[in-house]
DNA sequence: ATAAATTTTTAGATTTGCCTAAATTTTAAT
DNA sequence: ATTAAAATTTAGGCAAATCTAAAAATTTAT
């Protein structure tokens, strides 16, 4: 497989989670960062090698061996995350780019040697889970922040948004994975809440806490 | 640079290395596996990014620029073949293809880590230098075993060709970098050698000497 | 239900890196 | 010094991945 196609496959991946029909053009180009017409293309292609199952006008789903191929990819990108951020000392926010190249390199001996090299992580650094080496992937229960009840207790798990931007204003507000929050106060007005993260109080807008993923304590 | 120019331009690294004058068109097409006119094609356009100097059949050679960034893929190169075998338990004949990708992974701050990782290594698995990060090598005196004389002692510090039947063949041996070796005799007819390692004796061809790197003591 | 808007596909080009075959230049041999 | 051989370059083409612009299909809105 190209380079090529492994990104467009790894995109058709992460729409589909996140739909129950078949993914857009569209939605393909804008996440390759390429045009409609070169989507068009290329899910042919991919047709053709029975990676995804295609209708014209009707988007596209992934077989059931281009699902087992998009999530190798996704498990090269997220164990070379987890070693930048663990044993090269990249932050959460500087890893993303560097992961996207070395998610392309053949050689299914080098990430599970990685794998094992690493203790099997089950999640990166941003919370997302790793598939293993069967595509199998650990689901933990979480909601997001903004979906939290006044009172309730969370421990940070993840986050949905990883852009850097966003990555830095956690690090700034000391929020990490595993970091202990309680919902004080919910503003009905712009819904923004009142949390307390290590003893401390502050406000966060409901789009930071429509980014964050917790779980339930207590 | 594209994956395709920094494959020419460390071919022509290499072959410069044991070439006083311009590098030939042939040779790079046997390096890189393709055929005398891509070379021409694609020399021009290194060229054209002063990597190279040029003149019509009369072969290249690097520019100070063209030196330099072919240095910084050698050094990728043999600093994730470290990895591989120092963190990731590879072999030393397993290394050679995986790190031919890993060498275009572009980022500085990522080769910097891996480097300080590893402990600033001078050598890779096969005992060739590692440039440092302004491309300064560490010049080991070295000679081929083929050239040592009868009686002297030598410790094995390379090898000249890294091919996987001839390491294999090494450690089958029990030859490897830091073995002691002496030679005892050498047979005028073949040139073949008699040479001790760890109490052992054993004979070499001279085909095996001749790619063997060692550095004298006593 | 039909028209308008949107989405998707097709058609035709472009760029990169490669090829084969032919032409040119250099090198080697007599 | 010519000629033959080898090396190199040029010319013309191909496949992959992309693009723009135009055509076709689908969806939305009135």
């Amino acid at each position: 497989m190209t380079y090529s196609e492994e990104n467009y496959l790894k995109a058709i991946y992460h729409l589909s989670l996140s739909q129950k029909q078949g993914v857009n053009t569209n939605a393909i180009a804008a996440m390759v960062e390429s045009k409609a017409s070169s989507v068009t293309d290329m899910i042919k292609k991919l047709a053709e090698k029975e990676l995804v199952i295609y209708q014209k006008y009707q988007g596209v789903s992934l077989t059931e061996h281009g699902l087992l191929a998009a999530k190798m990819i996704v498990r090269k990108h997220r164990l070379w995350e987890v070693f930048l951020v663990e044993k090269l000392d990249f932050s959460w926010d500087e890893v993303h780019d560097v992961a996207e190249e070395l998610e392309h390199i053949k050689s299914e001996k080098l990430i599970n040697k990685l794998d094992a090299f690493l203790g099997f992580p089950t999640e990166d650094p941003h919370g997302d889970p790793i598939p293993d080496k069967n595509g199998n992937i650990v689901k933990v229960e979480k909601q997001l922040l903004s979906e939290f009840e006044i009172g309730q207790t969370g421990i940070c798990v993840g986050v949905k948004d990883s852009s850097s931007s966003f990555l830095q204003y956690l690090d700034k507000q000391q929020i990490a994975l595993g970091s202990k929050i309680k919902i004080i106060a919910k503003e009905s007005f712009d819904m923004s809440l009142t949390i307390e993260v290590e003893k401390k109080q502050m406000i966060i807008s409901n789009k930071i806490a429509s980014n964050l993923f917790a779980k339930i304590v207590l």
